[in-house]
DNA sequence: TGATGATAATAAGCATGCTCACGAAAGTTT
DNA sequence: AAACTTTCGTGAGCATGCTTATTATCATCA
C-alpha cells in the first residue's frame, strides 16, 4: 500500500500464512489444521453434539460437518446416535486419532514457535488478549445487521 | 480449549471474523475482501503484471488469475497484453471501479472500527508492529522446507 | 391430540486459497 | 541457431468457509 499498510490486511495474511506454514508441516500427517483444530476441542470434549461443537469453534454447523465427513472417512472420528435424539450424533475419537494428537500438538507449537519468533512471553501474552478482545468485537458485530447504505449501482 | 485460548487458532478466527463482517456490509458493492484487496492495490499501482501483483499480495498468481477473471467479468478491471512480452498481461481499473475504491475504503474504515473498538491508537499501532513482525517471520519460515519428522503410518 | 414452531444435520452453490502440472513465450548458454 | 532454463499465465483438483434452503425430529401450546 502506499502509507501505512492496512491492519486487516496484515491480519489476514497472517491467518494465511499460519495455515499454509501448518499444513506444509503436517502433510504427512494427513490431518489440515482445520481438521486439527476439530480434533483439538473433540479431544477435550468427547461425546458432544456436532452443534455444540460447531458453537465451540465459532464456524456454522454446516462447515463442521463437511469437516466431520471427511474426518470420518478417514477413520479419525466416529459419529453415534443419540438415543435421545434422533436427530443428532455423538462425536468420538477414534483410537486412531490418539497418536495423533500429541504428532499435531507438536506441529503447532513449531509453527508457533517460527511465527512468534523474536517476541517475548509477554508480548505474546499481550497479543493473545488483544485478539481475544477484536474476536469477541467482531462475534457482536457480526450479529447486528450490517446495511450497506453506500450501495453502488452497476 | 480446557486451558488458555490457542493464540493461531484466535488469531484464524479474527481473520475469518473480519472478512465475514466485511462481506455482510459489502454484499451490496459487489466485492468480496479478497476483491477489494486486489482493487485496492491496483488502484496504486495500475499498469503491474499479473505476477508482480501476486507477490505485493503474497498470494499465489493462480489465486490472483481467478480473482482477476471474476472482476475482470464484472467490469471493474481491465487486461490490457503487454507490448514488449507476448505471455504477460498489464492490468487497469475500469472507469466503473473508481467510483467504488471511496466505498469500500469506508466499509473497510467501519468494519475495523467495529473489530478494534476499545483499543487505544497506540494499542492498534502495537498490533501492526507485531503483526508485521509476525508476517515476515513466516513469508521466511514457508520458504523454507518443513519435513514433517514425525510422521505418523495409518 | 394435533398444529405450530424450533432445532439437528445436511444439500447446493459460491468464493478464496493452496498444490501440482502445463503450454507458450522469453532469456541464456553453447 | 539450437538446446536448455526460466518465467507468465492458467487448468485441474482439493480444502475451508459462507449463505440459503430442506428434511427430519423434537418441543410446546391450544
Amino acid at each position: 500500500m502506499p502509507t501505512s499498510p492496512n491492519i486487516s490486511f496484515v491480519l489476514y495474511d497472517v491467518a494465511r500464512l499460519i495455515r499454509k506454514r501448518f499444513e506444509q508441516r503436517s502433510r504427512a500427517s494427513g490431518l489440515t489444521r482445520a481438521q486439527w483444530q476439530v480434533l483439538s476441542y473433540l479431544a477435550w470434549q468427547e461425546g458432544i453434539h456436532q452443534n455444540k461443537l460447531a458453537d465451540l469453534i465459532e464456524i456454522m454447523p454446516i462447515t463442521l460437518a463437511r469437516l466431520l465427513d471427511k474426518m470420518e472417512a478417514r477413520g479419525f472420528i466416529e459419529r453415534r446416535p443419540d438415543p435421545t435424539d434422533r436427530r443428532a450424533w455423538l462425536l468420538y475419537l477414534t483410537p486412531k486419532a490418539h497418536p495423533l494428537i500429541e504428532v499435531m500438538r507438536g506441529n503447532g507449537q513449531k509453527t508457533r514457535d517460527e511465527a512468534f519468533a523474536g517476541l517475548s512471553a509477554d508480548a505474546q501474552q499481550q497479543l493473545l488478549q488483544t485478539l481475544c478482545l477484536i474476536k469477541s468485537n467482531l462475534l457482536e458485530a457480526c450479529a447486528q445487521p450490517a446495511v450497506d447504505r453506500e450501495k453502488v449501482h452497476v
